[in-house]
DNA sequence: AATGAATGAGTATTCATTCAT
DNA sequence: GATGAATGAATACTCATTCAT
């Protein structure tokens, strides 16, 4: 009554609570078995992404698998391109909220154990999903403009945050002052190199590192460099 | 490849003379001119992939721009699936070329400077077709599982490259002994990043570093590190 | 008919009385909502109808308008296809109810009189609902099959009617002895026609007569013709 | 090359003629297959419209009976709605040609014969082609605002030449002097409901009538009226 | 070699209707 | 009676590829 609603209706703003129905148990149930239904489709969409991409994943593959109706998908998600949108968004979401910045409270941990902290957060983030990491890695990019500006504002604001900690960094005397930003572009992509590896393995056979040893190496790397000290 | 043939015939391994086709003047202007078609569809799908990304690029956008009719775009490439093979396997190829080991000879330059160089190259070989580069970059992957083998492998051989090339310096006590093969992971990482945006620019409105500041960034990076020395 | 009944049951001919719902106020009120019901949803339907035309309408529309759930309009209405007859019929029906012959009481007005007051009764019929007769004349052609049959009856008594009347003044001496079924096909165009022209206004720009105006044409042109007398 | 053309390019203006393509006799036959071809298919079509009426008409059901692929049906025709305003184009072209003044020259019949070849010609032009008037006439009101144009400037085309000839008529004396306008609105009734009456019979089970007879009906019922002379 | 007309497999989306609550 | 979530049949259109000329 109040809140399934048509997948259209999406974008409609504000919802208008009809005059005869109260937040109710029934209306509350409703909206749990909504949600329970969005996430099976979620999940079974992922799924058969995973499996055979995003351009050979049919609808019916989908609403197979999900053993619901053609037009129960519609009713939870308005496109195939909206659902792979939902899943972009939940992964972005998440990795989003892992990111947090380094606290100079008294009785926080020391700086160097925070940006340990925060990059196995991150990393852990990721590898939360692997599925839906490699799926979003895999599939997204230049898929349609609207993806390509998510990603795009993903890797700015991550960019943005990792210079502003080098900065900070260089501002503390704890980190060599350097062209800021190609140095944070360089740690972007150190650790978009180790979730990769960390999703989908090491190209030759080697093993799969953990996420701590993944950390690990961003963070000695980024650090001390290569060249003996 | 002497006489023009079908687009079919790629894979046929040995070319068999035709017995009344001696290499005559004929045949070589043929073989010329049919070397010229072949580019110009390259090219010309190229751009159409650029413009347009491979999923929504249609064979009639390539013959349009490349004015040859239906057909004709099949007696050079096989699908539209192989052109993108080919531009893709003619990136992939130059780099590889501009992948070249350390010499340790008499006469050679200094390592560092070798490494230098080494980095320069590589990057300069993605920078000379920007939009190759960032078609393969934005299209190739999940494409289908032939791109997928041809890229894997290609990280692969650059990981390994790099990883002989920690090996080594390691041993020659130039570098810090770590763990070698994640360190080569961490150094591909940068590297790509680097592509990415000498190609694409940097998601900020910032400048697009020129070639040898990113590889100035990349050493500087990978060898020194981040933390004060 | 009585108590509320779902739509399917509008052809079961005879109505029982449920043995437990006397004829009392509750059953009366009820069945005074269920007529309430009944028209809001045909008024409503008539609007979309006239508003997107019968294919481009969906049930969506009509129970948005109306503000009632879907299960609900299939409680007053079997079908689409059903609501459209309803209306349908209530337009033919009123159409009818207008057509009446002429009166030879000595007590009747002149025949002429009669007549002109005749013609001005059906074109009013039409005009009193200007959005219905537009919807049927531009939607129900060719709609299915019933409603041919409807439209088919619908002008066959219209033209029998005519006929009838021209045979009459013919054996009066009053209208000239013509091919008396051709003439009533000819006048019965003439007042579609002027129907169209009442509702729709004409092709040009020109004024949008009035029905006075359109009868007097009608009887002009009928009986005087166009020649000079 | 020049002229065969995708559907698409109908309205691409100009045609290119490529260098090496004279208007040989390889392409001249080539448009004469073309054309054949896209007659077959309107015909098919029609055969298809006047069957099961537009809206029940699928594209498979022209295919299947045309023997053509469903690729081929997109080569002649944009969409199934061009095929239909094709049709309506053929039928309002053939009677608009049909329509001609009245010829003042010496040389020339006199003026009432001219107006009952006229109208004669008018009629036979629908009744050419019975199927197609009647699918016309039924399928394309309220079909789409394009069709809806095409009729009303097709109406008020007819309406505007009747309009003109009455006022000649009057001007000459031969006519009575009324409301022009609607009396051409009275006049294009009629002969609307005589096309219907020749394409589809009359609603009883009367005889149908003939050209010539519906021709005559019209003139008599117009010119002298049902009134006694 | 070149052409381009013909092919037909492939699929996302809509919306009237049902029925469990 | 009322609700609205679920259903699933139905179908126009695209476009890579073929092949007769």
């Amino acid at each position: 009554m109040s809140t399934p609603v048509s997948a259209r209706s999406r974008d409609e703003g504000l919802e208008v609570r009809s005059k005869d129905s109260p937040r109710d148990g029934r209306a509350s149930r409703a909206e749990k078995i909504r949600e329970q239904r969005r996430r099976e489709l979620l999940d079974v969409a992922l799924k058969v992404f995973a499996q055979r991409g995003y351009h050979q994943a049919r609808i019916a593959d989908i609403i197979d698998a999900a053993g619901v109706a053609r037009g129960t998908f519609y009713l939870y998600f308005e496109s195939k391109n909206a659902i792979f949108h939902a899943l972009l968004d939940d992964l972005l979401a998440r990795v989003r909220t892992s990111v947090v910045g380094v606290s100079m409270a008294g009785n926080a941990p020391p700086v160097n154990v925070q940006i340990r902290q925060s990059v196995e957060r991150v990393l852990a983030a990721f590898v939360a999903s692997p599925d839906l990491t490699r799926v979003v890695l895999r599939e997204a990019v230049g898929l349609d403009a609207e993806v390509d500006k998510k990603l795009f504002d993903f890797y700015a604001r991550l960019h943005r945050w990792l210079a502003d900690a080098l900065a900070n960094g260089a501002r503390l005397g704890l980190l060599r002052v350097s062209n800021g930003d190609l140095a944070a572009w360089a740690v972007l992509g150190t650790i978009k190199q180790m979730v990769q590896l960390l999703v989908d393995g090491p190209a030759d056979s080697g093993r799969k590192p953990t996420i701590t040893e993944a950390a690990e190496a961003i963070l000695d790397y980024s650090l001390l460099g290569l060249a003996p000290r």
